[in-house]
DNA sequence: ATCTTACTTTAAAAAGC
DNA sequence: GCTTTAAAAAGTAAGAT
């Protein structure tokens, strides 16, 4: 069994995708969004931030929206159901609950241990090590598939799991493989 | 059938068509860098791989070329950076970068077969500053002693190289500035002198004064 | 020279080019 | 493929002072 005593995980980012079954004229949204961009030449969606819960919603004609920056489910869902209040008030109807889809968590995280990269590199299967273009070791992680970046340090950041579970399964994973390289006990031989 | 056998001619022509424009960039971008034989034919033999696994689709071949040619470096231990390639090529090294590690994902480069030693980049950057046999084995000792103590983890390689070279020159009197090694790592003054304070700090290296 | 700001990498969706 | 959004890691870069 891989320790995982000393590892953490921290959430830094939720995407969702949503749709609010319903079209939006969004010139008569606009209006309504505080602090929002609209250029639909340059991008078809409404760019609004919320202080609170902090995020940011990209809304579009379709009724669909991207939600990004949450730190939980639970502000994505807040958000969303400020966003329906807002957009009744501007005459929209909805008639059912909007549907919400988790599609990218963020974490950053430590494994507690620190890492002579190159060792890593040339002993870890399919990970990938440019330190001349970024610091990090790129590992993928197939099921669930995630990708993780594994610093010098030791600190982590994993993105792409649809889960707070699957992130964690993602990061035991690796510490599996690094452990069957014997990349995990080192420490003093560098 | 006489249309079927027109467009795949068409087809074959296409691909040798851009066969062609392929093998003349490389041929362009290798005769400026002045790049040994060998290498160039190790970036052919890449590149009719990468268009034989479909590897270009959505790249262009000129980003294409230029990640062959310099992983053809790496695999062949002809130190050359990026930033020297980019130069000559009419994509960005941001690009280049990108098809660099699609490419080498996809070809099975790993970064075993891709590791250059150190020793190899301050030959070359030592060739370009005139430095001599005495001042690289004083940098590539600094550069090794940095490794063991953990010092070199994800940190540029011609950035460590860089500075190990500027503080060899110093110890062995044959000082260059941080601006000329700079230069030649193509990387920046502040860089150098980042590695620089933290080499001298660590390793406790008495600089002359 | 040092500070601040910004960009490199990872993931994913939205509608349209 | 690209466009836009958010956030972290650690390293490097750029422009200002």
């Amino acid at each position: 069994m891989v320790d995982m005593s000393n590892v953490k995980l921290r959430i830094e980012n939720i995407v969702a995708s949503v749709d609010l079954f319903t079209q939006l004229n969004l010139e008569k949204v606009i209006e309504i969004c505080p602090n929002s961009k609209y250029n639909p030449e340059e991008f078809p969606g409404i760019i609004c931030r919320f202080e609170e819960p902090k995020v940011a919603l990209l809304i579009f004609s379709s009724g669909k929206l991207v939600v990004t920056g949450a730190k939980s489910v639970e502000d994505i869902e807040r958000a969303v159901n400020k966003l329906i209040q807002m957009l009744k008030k501007i005459g929209a109807k909805f008639g059912r609950a909007p549907q919400i889809d988790i599609q990218n968590m963020v974490f950053s995280g430590d494994i507690g241990m620190e890492f002579n990269l190159d060792a890593v590199a040339l002993s870890l299967p399919n990970c990938e090590y440019e330190p001349e273009q970024f610091p990090g070791v790129i590992y993928r992680v197939k099921e669930p598939r995630a990708v993780i970046l594994l610093f010098s340090s030791g600190k982590i950041v994993c993105s792409g799991a649809k889960s707070e579970h699957d992130a964690w399964e993602a990061v035991r994973k690796l510490l599996r493989e690094l452990e069957k390289y014997g990349l995990i006990e080192e420490e003093e031989e560098w | 059938r006489l249309r079927k056998w027109q467009s795949r001619l068409r087809v074959s022509d296409a691909a040798e068509r851009n066969l062609a424009f392929a093998l003349s960039e490389l041929d362009r971008i290798a005769s400026q860098l002045k790049l040994p034989r060998h290498v160039e034919e190790e970036a052919a033999r890449l590149y009719r791989e990468a268009v034989r696994k479909g590897l270009i689709r959505g790249r262009s071949i000129e980003s294409v070329i230029a990640a062959c040619v310099y992983a053809s470096c790496r695999l062949l231990k002809v130190p050359r950076t990026l930033d020297e390639i980019a130069d000559i090529s009419r994509v960005d090294k941001k690009e280049i970068g990108r098809s660099f590690r699609f490419i080498a994902r996809n070809l099975n480069l790993t970064p075993k077969k891709l590791f250059v030693k150190p020793t190899d980049y301050v030959n070359k950057f030592a060739d370009e500053l005139g430095m001599s046999e005495r001042v690289r084995r004083r940098a590539i000792a600094i550069l090794e002693e940095a490794y063991d103590r953990g010092l070199t983890s994800g940190k540029s390689p011609a950035g460590l190289v860089a500075a190990a070279l500027y503080i060899a020159g110093l110890l062995e009197d044959e000082k260059r500035t941080q601006r000329e090694v700079a230069e030649v790592a193509r990387v920046t003054e502040v860089t150098v002198r980042n590695r620089y304070k933290e080499l001298v700090d660590k390793l406790n290296l008495k600089i002359p004064v």
